[in-house]
DNA sequence: TAGTAAGTGCAATGGAAGTGCATTTGTTAT
DNA sequence: ATAACAAATGCACTTCCATTGCACTTACTA
């Protein structure tokens, strides 16, 4: 089990007080959370900081991005066996259209998609949208 | 074969100039355009119109809205058989990553995703990404 | 411990989406 | 045909999120 500071610096990151927060604050959370989200929760710090950490771990490949479809753009931890490159997340992703909250479903594999010929596949992204389980029990 | 005066009437839409001219431009282009890409196309046109055309046209399902990861949405006109509804368009679409154009995959279905144990499945959101027959020939 | 590279904060910009209101155009009933 | 009404259009403006430039501070390194 490594600490945050270890899985940072194994990643050529500097440990600043500022990511550890950030990076706490996203593990905490179970679903991914927009740019705001994190501005709220960290109101004494500037939003430029939080957006370049964000950032930062998007390129070390530490959070992924979403697009689910809000127009938003939301980031998740990846998970440990996630192995998303940077502009790859293989798993598939869950909006809900009731409290809006987004889902790594990351043991949910997507399936291989058909393209016609001449188009050459690198990735896929996928978003299911409908009632979580907290919104339907 | 409908004209698109007679497709116009037929979903209570007014026929004008500006929607006949906005109408001919997404059936010229094989591919999904952005607000931008249509306001280029009619300088003289302001946006605003431009704009709520194309809400017009959702709303009446003669376009789909589509939300392929660029964060820009783009438009395409439904399709002869495209059942989409207004939320729901049950095709996927091929973004590519080189000439960063998309495509309606009109005849290749979204396969069955299976979700999580209290989850609904409403609708699905699929773009396959990488590069089109046109750059990869 | 000085020097340098990286991180942080403030201010400002840009792009896309959306809205209010006045004006014009089209439709309908007399 | 034309008056009266409804819808469409154009202009100006606003909002929201993403992004950048620059100054300042903090942290590593020789």
């Amino acid at each position: 089990m490594k600490t945050i500071e270890q899985l940072l610096e194994s990643k050529n990151i500097r440990v600043t007080a500022m990511r550890l927060l950030i990076y706490k604050f996203l593990a905490k959370k179970k679903v991914a959370v927009t740019l705001s989200d994190i501005e709220n929760a960290f109101a004494k710090a500037d939003r430029t900081t939080l957006y370049r950490t964000i950032k930062t771990f998007e390129e070390k490949v530490i959070v992924h991005q979403i697009d689910d479809g809000t127009g938003i753009t939301k980031y998740a931890l990846c998970e440990e066996g996630c192995n998303c490159d940077i502009k790859n997340d293989l798993h598939l992703h869950f909006h809900c259209n009731n409290c809006n909250e987004t889902t790594c479903l990351t043991d949910h594999k997507i399936p291989q998609i058909k393209v016609p010929d001449g188009f050459v596949s690198e990735n896929v992204n996928l978003v299911v949208k409908g009632i979580c389980d907290k919104c339907s029990g």
